[in-house]
DNA sequence: CGGCATGTTTCGCC
DNA sequence: AGGCGAAACATGCC
């Protein structure tokens, strides 16, 4: 389920948690680095961010002094099947790729609050929930080698980062170090909109592609995030299972393995 | 049962 | 050294 999109709405989940005091945590250990509970209770939320695909609290711990001390971000990655739950509400309800079960087995990483959330004093106010455990959550994390992020993303920034790839096009969409937050369906969807074969090489795009691809990412991505993410696009899951019609032009999609994930395109339109 | 899944990291080969 | 592709990770579902 998570990327870019999904993060970008959990992110807004979250904003109720700034000016609240984390409480408790629990965690699972092998998700989280060592003495991430210890860490993080106590502190006070101040802010939450979004870089492609991360999530980011802004917490702010107390010096024993009393004035305000280290400000320390907590990321949480939500890898192929994590999902957040804040303040007891699932923003995104099915997962497409799971049951849409929501077992507190799966719990891998919980934080309660002071104020708690006005559902109830027991409700955690986060719940990282993940049954693949493929998801993790970080203290501080290095986000240095992202590229630029989904809702910043400038045709000459795209056309450069591309032009010093020779991989195939759809794997270098895949590379949060060119455009951070894009995953495998709003690549796929944004090679669609933008009439480019997935197979082209990256830096095979001229100027005018680098354009259209740009505009097919800044025009889209809004239209799929107020309707509620990924999966909401041309390429949906259910029309890439199936490997139905193109709704361009009626041709049949197509399916390869490209930069070692699923590619779902139309060869009729997209060159 | 085999295969596949919205992701990231690691290993080995140029 | 660094780019690139394949494998590994971990678990559930069809």
């Amino acid at each position: 389920m998570p990327e870019g999109l999904e993060a970008e709405i959990w992110r807004g989940a979250c904003e109720p948690l700034v000016g609240r005091t984390i409480v408790a945590a629990r965690v699972d250990e092998r998700i989280a680095p060592a003495g991430f509970a210890e860490v993080v209770v106590g502190s006070l939320i101040t802010g939450v961010r979004r870089v492609g695909k991360v999530v980011l609290i802004d917490t702010q711990r107390e010096t024993p002094s009393g004035g305000s001390g280290d400000s320390l971000p907590i990321g949480l990655h939500f890898g192929m099947t994590g999902r957040l739950v804040v303040d007891g509400h699932a923003m995104i309800g099915q997962l497409s790729y799971a049951s849409g079960r929501d077992a507190q087995e799966w719990d891998r990483c919980v934080l309660f609050t002071e104020p708690p959330p006005t559902v109830g004093a027991d409700v955690p106010a986060v719940r990282l929930n993940d049954p693949r455990r493929l998801g993790r959550v970080t203290i501080d994390p290095d986000l240095s080698g992202l590229g630029v992020d989904i809702f910043e993303i400038t045709a000459p920034v795209l056309a450069a980062a591309m032009a010093r790839r020779s991989i195939a096009l759809k794997a270098a969409l895949l590379d949060q170090g060119v455009v951070a937050g894009l995953g495998n369906l709003l690549a796929d969807e944004v090679l669609w909109w933008s009439a480019l074969s997935p197979h082209r090489r990256a830096n095979s795009l001229d100027l005018r592609e680098a354009k259209r691809l740009t505009a097919a990412i800044r025009r889209r991505l809004p239209i799929m995030l107020r309707r509620g993410g990924s999966t909401t696009g041309v390429l949906s899951p259910d029309v890439r299972a199936a490997l139905g019609a193109c709704e361009r032009d009626g041709q049949p999609l197509q399916r390869a393995t490209i930069g070692g994930r699923t590619a779902v395109w139309c060869p009729a339109h997209q060159h």
